[in-house]
DNA sequence: CTTGACCTTGGACTATGGTCCAAGGTGCAC
DNA sequence: GTGCACCTTGGACCATAGTCCAAGGTCAAG
């Protein structure tokens, strides 16, 4: 029995701040909860499933609005597997491109990095050489 | 003579909108510009370069308080290229720290993904599986 | 009955990098 | 001399995901 759980003791058999808890609410992402006669909210056991799901959604990089989105496709009975594929497939395409990215600048700037004299003046930085150079004579290293 | 450029134009030539010359000035980037006896800014080439600078910094993923700093050091004629290396080896460590996150979610995803029934009910769906896995269950399948 | 720990609300603040706006002044063309 | 495009300033706003705060109410212990 988990049950009747006010907001602080959820939020630390969960590991967020009551903050979060309250912020997940304000943002759709958990139901207005029970209260008690004081106006204490009030959390059971399927509440802390919930938290759970949106941690583990987090933790895979879905954003709350994503996750959202991922909570209601759960709770529905029509939704197909095919919808939660999508999300996910979308959300596979935003990271591969996103390590392409940081993949190609950390590769330039290694590059950078391998040519830079430690014992010298910062004039003969080929990082700053290379933030400086006029527009016209990047055709040499440019894409 | 591309001097004495006004705000608007200035903005243009380097490829930004006025209102982020002025945020990159509010932010200690860019110095006061000269101004003209009505009060408005008056940009001239080194300006230009400055801009250039700075854009390009953020093109190497550098943040805005970054570039300050390698600004500084390209104006500074004590600066070592070490310090400029140093910031450097930081950003491509934080860059291999970001890929190497990105990655493991991705093959994560990827491989949930590979495993989703795409002609099946959302409940079969093993991506929606693994966010409501109950924490018992999880020592099957978690780092 | 008081103290301390908890709860309530709305709103402000964090970081990042801008973008947009309103109210008013300026500059140039027609 | 009027209109339009530009400039000035300070401040508000965007997204993201919270975090923190003040003022006030509640609850249990001693």
């Amino acid at each position: 029995m988990t049950n009747g759980l006010t907001i602080g003791a959820f939020a630390k058999s969960v590991g967020v701040r009551a903050d979060t808890i309250r912020y997940y609410e304000r943002h759709g992402l958990l139901a207005d909860p029970g209260r008690t006669a004081a106006g204490y909210r009030i959390y059971d056991a399927r509440d802390v499933e919930r938290v759970r799901f949106i941690r583990k959604g987090k933790h895979l990089g879905f954003t709350l609005k994503e996750i959202g989105t991922l909570l209601s496709l759960h709770s529905s009975d029509t939704a197909r597997a095919a919808d939660v594929l999508d999300i996910t497939q979308r959300k596979i395409a935003e990271f591969k491109s996103q390590i392409s990215d940081l993949s190609q600048i950390e590769a330039a700037l290694q590059r950078l990095a391998d040519e830079c004299p430690v014992n010298a003046p910062a004039t003969d930085c080929p990082i700053l050489a290379h933030l400086a150079a006029l527009p016209e004579r990047q055709g040499e290293r440019e894409d």
